[in-house]
DNA sequence: TGACATATGCGTATGTCGCACATAAGTAAA
DNA sequence: TTTACTTATGTGCGACATACGCATATGTCA
């Protein structure tokens, strides 16, 4: 038998399979917090409770384009740090059925994060509070406003935990942070990513030699706008080789 | 509609599904080299390529399980270093139909690498030559023996490429190492698998300085044998708080 | 001219590097 | 049985690089 015979003898539906989704955590860092989007659920599993949105994954669509798919449906979002984070497979993970998921996380500036929230009304906003150090992990509070946590549908708060820990780790490594930032930015701007994200303080002169050395900012020469006190120089972000 | 009623009504079969299957990296330092495990596919597609040893997820089984389950059945091995790689679902990865697939890999000391081959005839042992430096990334090749590089079915090539990126990644900053060691190993044995890993010399003094200072390491006060020279003590590692 | 935040200079602490040397066991010759 | 030799482990120490943090200079607006 030969490969085409193979191919058309293949039976796909032998076996009963599980079904595959994504879910999303759109993040940003807004006024000092990082912060995700969520949405309540108004469907049976978890009704009534708070969710990343997500959807399934279509049998034309590959995974990457079914995150991008139900960033652009969720979010009216395209053009955004996207990156897939963990698949999450426990059997019993959903009440419904054998649903596997695979959680990404994108990363947006405030200013399109209020954007992609005020265009999504069933979009809630929720800042995070880590309760850990570092990179040990560990169980993370969601809150709207100044409410009480939120209980997360699924294994969604799982989910979020893990999220934050990837983006401690390649804070310091990659340009990641400059997805939270609008093109051009500050100094004190990065400073203050680094400083909601790691959740620690951190000395100016040091924090500004070491990012200038870096190689990965180019000045612009323009400056900040509308500070009552000297402004701060703009400055861009230019890939390192072998970054996308 | 409560939820019990929901449940019951909900249909799993409305939607075209993918397939899920796992793939399994199963790697080791053999030699100072970097190895795999692959099996040569007698079925079609690719009937003759080299490939990962996998398998589909049954549906009542976690991802980690089955991980677990093709590691015992393939390689005849339970308690290894096992973890989530990344998850590839490009649509036409696959010729046979909608396969999404989870990567994971394993981590054995060469002498259980050893004992896996010589337990599981379909098993080859094929050497990696990695052709960039640090983290950068790119094509990697395999090859049994001193024969040319192999042809890996479907992304198989994609996913090594990956593991040893993660691999160096991790090395230095987890205990990750140590799953390719036995229990009780010297200091120099240790300096082998990084060197073998990051594929670079490092200044022994400065290694062993840096392994200790650490703190993971406990001296076990026994000595090697077998050497016609100063036997160097055997070390154990102790996990450090928060690793698993 | 004062207020304020950005930006820089400089001494200090910390950690790593790498060479040189001391140490220990096994081997072989005296 | 003693002694010297071989070889790789293990340590001492100075050089170097990096990062830290304080103090101070700079620049713009009110």
């Amino acid at each position: 038998m030969d490969e085409a015979a193979f191919l058309e003898s293949y039976d796909p539906t032998a076996y009963e399979r599980p079904s595959v989704a994504v879910d999303l955590i759109l993040m940003s860092v807004v006024d000092g917090a990082p912060s995700v989007l969520l949405t309540r659920r108004d469907q049976h599993p978890f009704a009534g409770e708070w969710a990343l949105p997500g959807g399934f994954v279509g049998i034309g669509e590959s995974l990457d384009e079914a995150a991008l798919r139900i960033l652009a449906a969720k979010a009216r979002m395209s053009d955004a740090y996207v990156e897939q984070l963990y698949t999450f497979g426990a059997v019993d993970r959903d009440p419904r059925t054998r649903i596997i998921s695979v959680a990404y996380f994108a990363l947006l500036p405030a200013d399109r994060f209020a954007a992609a929230l005020k265009s999504a009304p069933e979009l809630a906003l929720a800042e995070l509070t880590v309760l850990w150090p570092g990179e040990t992990g560990g169980p993370i509070e969601a809150r709207i406003g100044d409410g009480d946590p939120l209980q997360l549908a699924f294994d969604h708060g799982a989910m979020l935990s893990l999220a934050v820990r990837r983006l401690r780790g390649k804070l310091d490594y990659s340009g990641i942070a400059f997805a939270l930032l609008p093109q051009r930015f500050t100094l004190r701007a990065l400073q203050d990513i680094y400083e909601a994200i790691l959740d620690t303080k951190l000395n100016k002169p040091a924090f500004r030699r070491r990012m200038l050395d870096r190689g990965w900012l180019e000045a612009t020469g323009e400056r900040e706008t509308g500070a009552s006190f000297r402004p701060a120089e703009l400055y861009r972000y230019r890939k390192a080789e072998g970054e996308q």
